[in-house]
DNA sequence: AAGTTAAGTTAGCATTGGCTAACTAATGGT
DNA sequence: ACCATTAGTTAGCCAATGCTAACTTAACTT
């Protein structure tokens, strides 16, 4: 099942908010991404569906083994691009910015090309 | 006036095929975008409301004053991105689609950084 | 028990931006 | 004169993705 751009950015989000935070639900999802309830609702439902998380009886939400390699490629892909904007003089806060928009439409092959850059 | 990444990308169109041929029409960004006339019929009506491009009486397109200096910037950013991705070994095609991309969403910061990474 | 709060869902709106179907209008061939 | 082709427009569909309003449900408070 493939991913839009607004799902990476929900399944990328839920995956930090994991790596902070043993519970998550929803409404954290929400409280970081600074969408609505149904908003997040409706993308939570799509994740869940494609079988990229679950949610738990009490609302918690977990990640699924293809979910989890997903969210792992779209933040390595944010960290890389991020490091590299800022090794090249980007403040750190535009890095991230850019960062994030650019890794939903970089190809796999440009990425690798960057990624070799920074090392 | 501010322009989606979809109005971009039509004037970016607009702007390379007057590079190549003095008169253009909507029927040619059809074909050099492969979308339909419906399509192009819209976005050429949002450019010339938005002051971007005039239509002359036979239907053949110019750039505004304003038209021509967005496309620039936007072209100059679609040059710029490709070539650095070039510069790391990225093949022409790859660096081009994703330059397309890339284009609409980099910030002027990174596109500066980048740019200099280049000379 | 009754009321408040918190989390989530449902219904439905708006925008963007692609599409097809079907029309108009102008040009050109026989 | 008639028909075909070409360019463009209009109307309206569809999907994605944000939103608000209003509901349900569960839990806590007093």
């Amino acid at each position: 099942m493939h991913l839009q751009e607004s799902g990476e950015m929900y399944l990328e989000s839920i995956y930090v908010l994991l790596q902070q935070t043993k519970n998550i639900r929803s409404i954290d999802v929400c409280e970081y991404m600074s969408y609505s309830k149904p908003s997040v609702s409706r993308a939570v439902g799509l994740l869940k569906n494609g079988g990229f998380i679950n949610i738990s009886e009490e609302g918690f939400i977990t990640l699924t083994e293809i979910g989890l390699s997903t969210a792992k490629k779209i933040f390595e892909r944010h960290t890389v691009i991020s490091s590299f904007l800022e090794s090249i003089g980007v403040s750190k806060e535009t890095a991230s910015d850019d960062a994030c928009r650019i890794e939903h439409v970089i190809s796999d092959e440009s990425f690798e090309a960057l990624k070799k850059q920074i090392k």
